[in-house]
DNA sequence: GTGGTCTAGACCACC
DNA sequence: GTGGTCTAGACCACG
């Protein structure tokens, strides 16, 4: 079962179908879920996260509005092929980071300062011919 | 008036005695705001925002629960000495900066990848011939 | 019902929030409320005590941010662990004590004269033949 | 000049009036200030603390209601004769230790702890013969 | 049902 | 004038 690497953090200040959504953006994105692998029924994965199936419905809702998954009447929710979403979540990502390092640099820290923080943090070693 | 610079997004999901907090953190750590110098009363930054004072109050007590900001009873409240929150400051940035970084990669995106877009938002040319 | 003591003293200079905070510490530090235990609602206790919802939360807020107990949105309000805490409240009693003792001291009483009036508080006869 | 002794912590959540008002009380009751030596003016003190002279006034006010000074029309405040508001000062000591104490045993702190506690801190060795 | 946020308006103590 | 507290009542998101 893959779905126990689903994790809710009660102390996150987000909600908890937020959580559910996000994690299995990310599960499909990267490849850990293939297309037309079918998702855990609703009901299975309440239970199995402790968590009352109103707000797993509402993640399937919300997942497949943004074109993850797809579902069939009375067989249940699938991967959806998202190859070409890739692309959009990139640039999801890059509009996220634009406002992050906005803010970042509002609050005075430099553009230099920054992107060294950025190679430590990738572990990256650019000074390498 | 420097106070114009605070402007409240209603389409932000996140609460407006928030907002306020964050743009004063800002002004307060990039220097826009100097230690001492006194802060709008919360009945006239309310009165201008169009907001209720005891919106502006619960940001100004956190700011000051922070040490942001300093209160006098009766005068009114006044910007701290941050020099040394600067560095906590960035440690926090860090932190953040992680967690994002680790939520991405965990969505497929190449850390080569990540650190292409860092360069391109910073508008930084490194290896430029 | 255990929340029938908490008790609103209005002759109290300290604010009502502040008052309730209190008691619930102290609840909490002695054991009277368990780690898990859920804490009264919000409604419910404002309810029972005759006071506006927006004080119970303003201190349920602080009794948060202080650690003494957790909530999930939508579930309620819930008492944490504090075993570790005990120790860091009796530094801050012993903080509080020499505060208060350098106070008499300086208005003019005696060490040993204070040291007897602790016994005599106490009801401890030590010395008693 | 001994009012250079008065300090105001604006820290304190106190407001400055009690502070001046407390600090008195000590310097009068340890014998700081003698019986019927002048105090200073309103002015001259308000002006050396940078503090409002109403502020001054009004603990002057309450000083002189609580017996610890009087005032002549036209030359000034002087200290009272205190000999005897001592021991009214010490049953206050009582009653306030009283209340401390009921609070930190609410608390969970055992009493015996407690007593160590105060030895502790009045550096009182007892166990010596 | 729960907690979280916000408004409008009031009263207080302090300076 | 200032900040601090409280009330009454509303709306929202969450489970």
């Amino acid at each position: 079962m893959v779905w126990r690497m689903i994790l809710i953090d009660y102390k996150d200040r987000r909600p908890i179908y937020e959580q559910v959504i996000e994690r299995f953006q990310q599960m499909i994105l990267c490849g850990a879920l293939k297309a037309d692998e079918p998702m855990p029924s609703v009901r299975s994965l309440a239970m199995e996260l402790s968590i009352n199936p109103n707000t797993i419905q509402r993640a399937y809702q919300e997942l497949e509005r943004q074109g993850y998954i797809y579902t069939m009447k009375g067989k249940g929710s699938f991967v959806s092929d998202t190859t070409g979403a890739a692309k959009a979540k990139r640039e999801e990502i890059k509009k996220e980071l634009l406002g992050y390092v906005e803010k970042t640099v509002a609050a005075g820290v430099s553009k230099e300062e920054l992107l060294t923080l950025f190679k430590e943090v990738l572990g990256v070693n650019e000074g390498e011919k």
